[in-house]
DNA sequence: AAGTCGGTCAACCGCACATAG
DNA sequence: CCTATGTGCGGTTGACCGACT
């Protein structure tokens, strides 16, 4: 409904903010909680509109933010996420723990958008620039100004539009290790994955959605170069063969190959919602006889440990969006008493009951948790390339009781 | 020393969605 | 169903800073 109403009040401050400004709101969301952001400034004696407070509260107050510079490992998930979701940063925040979609969004076009032009990718399709160029040159799009726009950051997916989606359907199987179960869906068209990212809770707007799902999924056969660390191996693109011989070998394929569950949810902090399906019902989601299962384990093991000394532990008052399930429940919290409490062993908490209040939005939570699943071994691969033995990601308990892989440098 | 340029980052803007009344 | 309000998101802008000329 356009701008808030805070916003049309005058001799509202804009601009930087003061440490005594930032003082004021951090004091009062401490004590209070921001509760109803356009009351928070009145309440705070700030004369800032409320969604000011909130950004600020968000990008730079929150005591759960991570500083300092991105690591390779956090560049290489953006890039692999920013392949699948294209600029929806805000989902690729919810996997990347103390980062906010505006620090990722300035690293995206400062930083990596640049170091993936220099080796040679698209950083908008993530395909080689030479692809890119034939593509444009034998598509001649017609130039309109809504072509133009769509092509700006364009992993753009315009569904219905049979000439920005060049899909071949073909029978795909997930097979989804968990705890020692697998549990493996009947076959299924690409059209759930195409729905699946490209067909979120917003069917209005196509704005930011992948294109080229099918060739382009990051686990399929990036190539980010050598010298990145961001090379794939080649034999993860079995994961989208369309002529498997069959499906129990496709099955048992992905397993041997390429399940690693303790490396697949290293990489997502955030508790995944693995949604195995049987049968799944394309064209009604709200119908998904799905399972729950969110899966939390450290990513880096460092990383938790760092936060959980740094942030208010689990005695913070600080209210954190309960969207993001990683700050949910019990099952993960930064306190180092909780860290304590972890085993070596990736905590699994089975949601049954839940699925009838799932909303198809929440699919978009997890970002191809297969995909990933199947990426991170590739991660491992990469990083096989790139880092002597000892460097490899390898599953180490922490002394605060996290599993979870450690990056020994 | 002064000016220019490019990169980085914080913040703003405008839009869309969710929800309460 | 409509409207007003609150919230979240992505694109864009502008200030700042260091490197370079």
């Amino acid at each position: 409904m356009g701008r808030h109403s805070c916003c049309y009040k005058q001799k509202l401050r804009k601009g930087l903010w003061s440490p005594e400004e930032d003082e004021k709101l951090l004091n009062y969301i401490t004590k209070h909680g921001h509760g109803c952001w356009s009351s928070v400034p009145k309440q705070a004696g700030l004369q800032r509109c409320g969604k000011s407070c909130r950004l600020r509260w968000i990008n730079y107050l929150r005591p759960d933010l991570k500083r300092g510079a991105f690591t390779q490992q956090e560049e290489n998930l953006i890039i692999e996420l920013h392949a699948v979701l294209g600029n929806r940063w805000s989902q690729i925040a919810a996997q990347l723990p103390g980062r906010t979609d505006n620090e990722i969004k300035n690293l995206w076009n400062s930083c990596i958008k640049k170091k993936l032009r220099q080796r040679g990718i698209d950083p908008n399709t993530h395909k080689p620039l030479s692809e890119v160029e034939n593509d444009s040159k034998e598509k001649l799009p017609t130039p309109n100004k809504n072509n133009e726009k769509a092509s700006v950051g364009s992993n753009e997916l315009k569904l219905g539009d049979p000439t920005s989606m060049h899909v071949e359907k073909f029978p795909i199987e997930f097979s989804c290790s968990s705890n020692g179960n697998n549990m493996t869906s009947t076959p299924q068209t690409q059209d759930f994955l195409l729905e699946r990212f490209a067909a979120p809770h917003d069917s209005s707007t196509t704005s930011c959605r992948p294109s080229n799902v099918v060739g382009y999924f990051p686990f399929q056969k990036l190539n980010y170069g050598p010298n990145s660390g961001l090379s794939m191996n080649q034999s993860t693109s079995l994961f989208f063969n369309p002529n498997p011989s069959s499906s129990s070998e496709m099955i048992s394929e992905f397993n041997s190959q390429t399940v690693l569950p303790t490396m697949s949810s290293s990489l997502f902090p955030t508790p995944i919602h693995v949604k195995a399906s049987f049968s799944l019902p394309f064209d009604n989601p709200s119908s998904l006889g799905t399972r729950n299962i969110n899966r939390v384990q450290n990513w880096e093991g460092n990383c938790f440990s760092n936060n959980a000394g740094s942030s208010n532990g689990s005695n913070s008052s600080v209210e954190v969006q309960s969207n993001n399930a990683f700050f949910e429940g019990n099952i993960f919290s930064w306190g180092l008493t909780d860290c304590e409490e972890s085993n070596a062993v990736p905590q699994i908490r089975t949601l049954e009951g839940e699925q009838d209040d799932l909303k198809w939005s929440e699919y978009l939570n997890t970002p191809f948790l297969l995909g990933n699943t199947m990426h991170s071994q590739s991660s491992q691969a990469m990083y096989n390339e790139v880092k002597p033995p000892t460097a490899l990601l390898a599953p180490e308990p922490t002394q605060t009781g996290f599993s979870g892989f450690r990056y020994v440098c």
